[in-house]
DNA sequence: ATAACTTATTGATGCGCGTCAAATTCAGAG
DNA sequence: CTCTGAATTTGACGCGCATCAATAAGTTAT
């Protein structure tokens, strides 16, 4: 939270964030079906969310990294629609909803800064939407992994190095490719000097030329 | 707002939402990069929702109708970043967003509609991705008829008649589909005596075989 | 009513990605 | 370290949907 608060103010926030978590990787934070309670703060770990459906269909619906939040779509019908596993060990604070409103009704930034945190998942998913509904395959992996590598500079990651904490079936459901269709594009790109990649490991070599893909024929 | 408030809350709500704004067919309600200010309920009417890129490319994230409220991409950046048209003559009710976190901070019951139409929003789009990551022309194309009938009904409309409000570029745009596409997976729906369409006039002659084109082998 | 334009339908063709399959590499357990 | 199963890569092939194109139907303006 960036911004500025009284003591008092941010100690009965710190009280809401008090209570922490430790989840396996692999192991589920929470579930579809299950009972809304808490929103969690990724404090350490990567996090995928997916939605599955009776008839065996499964979609990845984000990746979370650290400072990120999850389970806002528990709040309108008081239990999650999707699942939130983690991908590696990861820690989160716990943050009992009902405590948070409480607190928001009192502290108009928390007030401004949980509105802002819905609001951004909404802009978010309207990116996938974009992805989803209009880009090919080269396109998608391309804006893939420049938001990947633009989430971990903005917490003090190379720019040009990643490691992939989600299979390439996993990165395959998020962007409607089968994981093979994601293998062969990351093939494609080392073919063309645009990335080398080693399993998990990436090193984005041209960064410009990814820009140049997912968005074509505008100056970066 | 299904809600027991008192009256001297609901008066209170009552002035919050009492500006009042038309939007004629083909009109933008609000546009990318627009300063954002308010939320808009729509009381009449019919709009869909859009991005668009620097680069052409543009996907209609929504399909919104009387009871719904749009504008909630703008607030964590205090911008828009999507395009509201209304898709037949429409009338809003203008609802000041600073005044809404005003209000919701003194009336509880405010906060948590508020808080739970974002979550839905949510909740909406994970199902978007689901389909648009997951799933067919044919299921893509039932499924949104379904989603469609289900919320016209809610509001008193037939179950098994629509008009559409859109094109079926707009559809396809939604759809992740070429308008040529959903054309024909109309006239293939009509062919195997499921719907009947013409033009914009769709009649559900089989809902069941829609149910059971996106969801297969489920029992309804 | 007619013209001009938008929207929708339908056909022919091709390409991108899915599907199926096999080989290889990697990661975890014992 | 070795075994075992999971994850990844790569190839061959086919299908679903896009693309291109032509016609028809509907809508709006004059």
């Amino acid at each position: 939270m960036p911004i500025d608060l009284s003591q008092q103010e941010l100690d009965r926030i710190d009280e809401v964030v008090a209570v922490r978590r430790k989840v396996k990787r692999g192991a589920m934070l929470f579930r579809n079906g299950e009972k809304f309670t808490n929103l969690y703060a990724i404090r350490t770990g990567f996090f995928k969310t997916c939605v599955d459906t009776e008839d065996g269909r499964d979609q990845v619906t984000g990746f979370q990294m650290a400072g990120e939040v999850i389970g806002l779509d528990g709040i309108v019908n008081d239990q999650h629609t999707c699942n939130a596993v983690a991908l590696e060990d990861a820690e989160v604070c716990v943050m009992p909803f009902d405590r948070l409103e409480e607190l928001s009704r009192e502290i108009t930034a928390l007030q401004r800064h949980v509105h802002k945190i819905m609001s951004r998942e909404i802009v978010r998913e309207h990116g996938v939407m974009l992805l989803l509904g209009s880009m090919r395959a080269e396109e998608r992996l391309a804006a893939f992994l420049l938001n990947l590598v633009q989430r971990l500079f903005a917490r003090g990651f190379s720019q040009s190095e990643l490691v992939l904490r989600m299979t390439r079936e996993e990165i395959g459901s998020y962007l409607g490719l089968k994981l093979e269709t994601v293998s062969r594009t990351f093939s494609k790109f080392a073919d063309e000097g645009i990335v080398e990649v080693k399993q998990r490991h990436v090193r984005i070599l041209k960064i410009d030329a990814l820009k140049e893909i997912v968005n074509p024929q505008v100056c970066h």
